[in-house]
DNA sequence: GAACTGACTGTAA
DNA sequence: ATTACAGCCAGTT
């Protein structure tokens, strides 16, 4: 088993709904700072029977990072709408970032 | 082990 | 605001 993926899934579904974070402040949070790219890889290939809130996490600032007008980009776009957090082209405003030291 | 790849990021033009 | 590009680093060829 992989730890560093397990942290990181962990991190992520404790993401609170109403809350999102980003790819960086997951890794951090995770005990793996600077690696962002790790985050990603993670979410990538996490099993799909663990509901990870994914559309919680963003790129940096607070911006979906699928490409504009894919079939990714509004999925997340949508779901992250149920959640209650509005996304205005794309993004997300900074308030609602989870703040990593509550954490 | 070299070369690529990517659901990233910060800086610079 | 947008685009390019160089760092980044684990995983895959």
């Amino acid at each position: 088993m992989n730890l560093a993926l397990e942290a990181i899934w962990n991190v992520i579904a404790r993401i609170p709904r109403g809350q999102v974070s980003t790819y960086g402040d997951v890794a951090r949070m995770a005990g793996l700072p600077g690696r962002a790219r790790q985050t990603a890889y993670a979410l990538r290939n996490a099993p799909e029977n663990m509901h990870l809130p994914w559309h919680r996490v963003l790129g940096a600032g607070g911006k979906i990072v699928f490409p504009k007008g894919s079939a990714h980009h509004r999925e997340q776009a949508r779901r992250l709408r149920s959640d209650g957090v509005p996304v205005k082209d794309g993004k997300v405003p900074p308030a609602r970032l989870m703040d990593v030291d509550k954490f």
